[in-house]
DNA sequence: TCAATGATTGAG
DNA sequence: TCAATCATTGAG
């Protein structure tokens, strides 16, 4: 079946807005992920965190060059880059352009009946086949683009957390991580599925901060 | 130039 | 708890 017949995209001006609102309305929608041989994958967007040009964490911050620059172009755009050596993270622009910001997706829900192992930033990435060289920079509101972000059904504030982010080390008071409550495809180390000994061992953690 | 680091993950 | 692994960063 012919499926682009059918495809809208998120149209720009979603992305043109303040980042962390980027960031929470992202939830519930979808990404499309086509691979080489025509095929496509398609998901939901369970988990997301927002990273400003003002936020210590972003990579735009201080700073206008090299990777960075990305972060400063027109909205709706792919910003990918490779953490830790091994993993890459996929993020989207957001914000006017010329003013830096962007979205990353840290879990994805397979549809289509779909079991890729997609909890958690660098392993959805993998799952999808996406990297830096053949992402980064290409336009998700474009219904042709290898990956398209789509409109999918708004999910309700009272099913949606809203916490700090995971693994930063500056900007680590910001409440700018958003995940739809008891999905289970958010990722572990969100602390959704399974907190165990976040009641009894008290201040012996490292990142744990509850305000 | 060169050493340190990180928006992570999987193994031990 | 810790190593893998490299683009980017910041110091020399």
């Amino acid at each position: 079946m012919n499926t682009d017949a059918h495809i809208e995209p998120l149209p720009r001006p979603f992305f043109e807005r303040e980042t962390v609102q980027v960031a929470r309305d992202l939830l519930g929608h979808r990404l499309l992920a086509r691979d080489n041989s025509g095929g496509y994958r398609l998901l939901r967007i369970v988990e997301t965190e927002a990273y400003t040009g003002d936020d210590p964490a972003c990579h735009a911050y201080g700073r206008t060059t090299g990777r960075a620059a990305t972060l400063y172009l027109k909205p709706g755009l792919a910003y990918v880059y490779l953490i830790y050596g091994m993993y890459h993270c996929l993020n989207v622009t957001t914000e006017p352009e010329g003013k830096a910001g962007a979205v990353l997706f840290r879990a994805l829900e397979p549809l289509d009946g779909d079991t890729l192992p997609t909890h958690g930033p660098g392993r959805l990435t993998k799952a999808l086949d996406i990297t830096r060289e053949a992402h980064n920079e290409i336009d998700l509101t474009h219904p042709q683009s290898p990956l398209v972000l789509l409109s999918g059904g708004p999910v309700p504030d009272s099913r949606i957390i809203r916490t700090t982010r995971i693994g930063i080390t500056k900007g680590v008071e910001l409440p700018w991580r958003f995940y739809i409550d008891g999905n289970p495809w958010v990722s572990v180390k969100a602390g959704n599925p399974s907190r165990k000994k976040a009641a009894k061992t008290k201040a012996t953690s490292k990142t744990r901060r509850l305000p």
